[in-house]
DNA sequence: ACCTATTTATAACA
DNA sequence: TTGTTATAAATAGGT
């Protein structure tokens, strides 16, 4: 309907393009609202154009056609496969791949560079940040296990030493059992600035209640050396 | 364009009202698939006729037509309403929420974006990695800085046991000492399965050259209760 | 944006 | 519904 006839195929000048899309789109909105009012129908169009910008007509509201349009393809695919409702899962994994697969450039000098150059740029910070993060990662990780670990180690040996504190007492009451079963009189404590019963047996089973990892492997050799912290993180 | 002219309004007769409506349901999806074509513009037209029956017609999918809708609707309200990015918390929940509510039937759909649709949802996925990330780091660091303070907590203990060890030993010497002096000869070591020189001395310096971190505030109040180790990394 | 020759859609009818 | 056809509408190409 014009001055000559076309073929439908995609315009390829611009401009002409454009026109046309303007042209024909008022056109599509006209049928459409008239549709709706002579047919009594509810009809939604939308439409983007290749520049990406948005067109809308509804004959009521596009959120009423679109809720109406699911509640009604939800029922069509009730009636047309009654026996689904199985999986619903792999939603989240597409999401979050896709999600992973992004990145930017940031305010650098990129004056003068070619598209292509800027994807090959975008392409290597892309991989520089994610080999930073892994690698940041990977440390903060193994810090936490080494944490883990040497307090483990901490506490098995605060356990040996409250052993050995209560082995020792128990030497010391036997001396003073045997010193003062023989008689002898004199100040033994005179030297010592902590008494016989110094405040020992509340603390003996504090550490019993530290809830410490248990050890992931406990080498046997490893325990010679002493265990030394070492990268710190100030907050 | 008929043998007569026509007012638009509602036609009243039924079977005309739906002979129009279905020649002119024809009319307006072949003009959709023409404009899609001729313009490269993504087009959903979405009608229910006044019977309640759904018609519909996309050029690419209607799925991928109302997700992208969606996102040019919330654009459109971010451009006119730009005082919405306040607290990040909520920003992470809202692209969250969208990408979750975005895929009714599949997943993302990026199909006929346009490059700044694109860049926006680059940005938003963008930032919502960033506040991931953010928010994963900042637990890692809590939980290092905590388990630094518990090890601390352990290690000062650890010395005042062996303050305590070294102090009983001493305090055994002089027993010993004292014991000896008076003249008494009988077996002191009997019950005692730890000889009097057992292995202490050379484990007794091995704590110290542990390099654990001073702790942060050490309130005297929180030393009454044993500290509990929380979050476990396994390997 | 406007013009208009021509094509296209469709109202009335069968 | 589907088909025919006279006529109204849409629009291609040009200004």
């Amino acid at each position: 309907m014009g001055r000559g006839k076309i073929v439908i195929r995609r315009i390829d000048n611009s401009t002409s393009r454009q026109v046309t899309f303007s042209k024909r789109r008022n056109g599509i909105f006209k049928k459409a609202k008239e549709l709706g009012i002579l047919c009594d129908a509810e009809v939604g169009l939308i439409i983007f154009s290749s520049t990406g910008r948005l067109y809308e007509y509804a004959s009521t509201s596009m959120k009423s056609v679109i809720d109406r349009y699911g509640r009604a393809k939800e029922e069509q695919q009730l009636v047309a496969n009654p026996n689904s409702e199985l999986k619903g899962g792999s939603k989240l994994e597409t999401t979050t791949a896709q999600l992973a697969r992004k990145s930017p450039l940031m305010g650098l000098d990129l004056s003068g560079l070619g598209v292509k150059e800027l994807q090959t740029l975008e392409n290597q910070l892309k991989m520089s940040i994610h080999c930073i993060r892994t690698k940041k990662d990977q440390l903060m990780i193994d810090e936490i296990h080494e944490l883990n670990r040497k307090g483990s180690l901490i506490h098995q040996e605060n356990m040996e030493l409250y052993r050995k504190v209560n082995l020792i007492r128990q030497e010391n009451a036997e001396l003073y059992k045997k010193f003062y079963e023989t008689g002898a009189e004199t100040e033994v404590n005179r030297d010592s600035t902590t008494p016989y019963n110094f405040a020992v047996v509340e603390d003996a089973n504090a550490p019993v209640r530290l809830e410490l990892n248990p050890p992931h492997q406990q080498n046997d050799t490893e325990q010679t050396a002493p265990p030394k912290l070492g990268l710190q993180l100030h907050p």
